[in-house]
DNA sequence: ATGAGGGCATAAGCTGGTCTTATGAGCGAG
DNA sequence: CTCGCTCATAAGACCAGCTTATGCCCTCAT
């Protein structure tokens, strides 16, 4: 309570209303009464009216103009309500996601998945399958790709997905999708300022930081340089590595689905490579002769494209 | 109060954990302790353990093991932590926004942007502007490319960004980024399922939800069809022609800006077109002369590359 | 013209969640 | 063996946000 903590810079929380606010925020902009909203959200009018007027105080801006028939957003309100939308979205895979962490047992669709399809393309997917098939239940192991061939072998999943080079003996597979390597580094390193792309033989004598061997990532690099790759540092999960890379810490080497964030916000810059393919496949498997049916087909035919 | 409200799904306000909550979680992966993250964020230690552990609760996972000299997360609570950061990070773009929305007078950078950019780019840059430089105030006035020009030119905005074909007279620019505009359709549209790319005259013949007139986005669509761009419904904003799409009203054209997240989800899909070309430059502008310098000439550097 | 109905705002009171302080217990290092 | 770090638990205070109960304004239809 002292006078200082004032000064501190007041966390996001602070600052952005609440999911709550947010979702009823979007329910005004498309139905056009607080009232209506109020309803579709299930809560009252005034707790609706007074919801809004707090976020525009906190906000200190104008979101909606009232009027005895009805309520409208203003520019600045549609502005905020877009970039609401945005949170909201990433709550909803949020979500997606944990409960699919959630209904481990007794679920119609068991799902088997390497870390960074997990991470970045499951959760909507996920959604996705909700919107169409809202009662299926899905739950989720994440993994690398041994642990995803033998929970599928074993029966304990229905349908896998990995981004390795290989696919595992005694799994079937199809291409769902293409994840390209890319080098990146902070946009303060040298290489952030050649003119000409880098060699292979460049990037294989230059200390990377990397994940640990075993890791999807690491498999197709070593693979592309003839197994020469030299780490800087290994760590062990890939927000661990970008982190490092915004750091300055040195070049590495990673999925453009995890830096894509990063790249836009020129936290880091992509380095072009010449004379060396660093694609690979992502793929969904499952066990040999099983094609997949009911849920994880319908799964399935959501990733393609 | 009745039985029946028992059986509505909850909002996602109910099942996803708060801001402050996944900031924390944020933390404690970060510090790999309780306590520790419970200073950063300026809570007590007993306020930070029992939040996570409702966070537990509510999710139905388990997410940090804790131990006796420090908690780390489980492999599930790496995967929520993950999912909880693109979260927390479209929750700092909203604040990023929102600031720039409140600050109006008084700001040491005022940027003017049509509506596309200020949507869906703008907020990255503000927030790595903001990280750059920590105290610069910026405000930020919406609208289209006249209005654009017309801030500009009366001295009301420092900086300006527009995505229509043509450069305002008196403005000087420089390109940015490169657009593309993408024929759109939802999954169950006829168009899904072609095997050759649209022509030209096609897309000019068939009917197409649209922006209004005047918008860049309009602008750009009817020089390349040469006036013809024919009208199904015109909304006014971006959301609502996609939300028409999406519901399969019929085609559109959108900012391929605007329809990412859409087109992961195969909400949307994306149709080839031949023989027209939908490419659009997103330039920055100034009056004539007046290079950007300063707190202008920064943030235009970040949105270079 | 006049009432019905939908829209929003305000006031008063309750409730529940979340914080703080105070304390205890496990483990490791000096 | 004790200090220092970790986390957990308990008790009480506090505050934000909800509901209910109103009232006013505007529009539309009778």
């Amino acid at each position: 309570m002292s006078e200082a903590e004032g000064l501190r810079t007041e966390s996001l929380a602070h600052r952005v209303p609440d999911l709550a606010a947010l979702e009823l925020l979007l329910a005004v902009a498309r139905l056009g009464s607080l009232g209506a909203a109020a309803r579709e959200v299930g809560i009252t009018q005034p707790a609706a009216s007074s919801r809004i007027r707090s976020m525009e105080r906190q906000l200190g801006v104008a979101l909606v103009d009232r009027s005895p028939r009805g309520s409208r957003l203003t520019d600045a309100g549609a502005l905020v309500t877009d970039w609401a939308r945005r949170v909201v979205e990433a709550a909803a895979a949020f979500d997606a996601g944990a409960r699919a962490l959630r209904d481990r047992r007794d679920s119609r669709l068991r799902v088997a998945a390497s870390m960074t399809i997990a991470e970045y393309l499951l959760p909507g997917w996920l959604l996705a399958l909700h919107a169409e098939r809202p009662d299926t239940a899905v739950s989720l192991l994440a993994g690398n790709s041994a642990k995803v061939a033998e929970l599928l072998l074993a029966g304990e999943a229905d349908l896998g997905f990995v981004e390795g080079l290989t696919v595992p003996t005694g799994l079937d597979s199809t291409v769902i999708a293409r994840d390209r390597l890319i080098v990146v580094t902070a946009p303060a390193h040298p290489w952030a300022r050649r003119r000409r792309p880098l060699t292979a033989a460049e990037l294989a004598a230059t200390p990377l930081i990397l994940r640990e061997r075993g890791s999807g990532t690491r498999q197709v690099l070593d693979a592309a340089l003839g197994g020469l790759a030299r780490p800087l540092i290994e760590l062990s999960s890939t927000t661990a590595v970008k982190a490092s890379a915004v750091s300055g810490a040195g070049p590495s080497v990673l999925s453009e689905l995890a830096v894509g964030e990063e790249l836009g916000m020129r936290r880091l810059v992509s380095i072009p490579v010449e004379g060396v393919s660093l694609r690979r496949d992502l793929r969904a498997v499952w066990p040999t002769g099983h094609r997949p049916t009911g849920p994880a087909r319908e799964l399935l035919s959501l990733t393609r494209g």
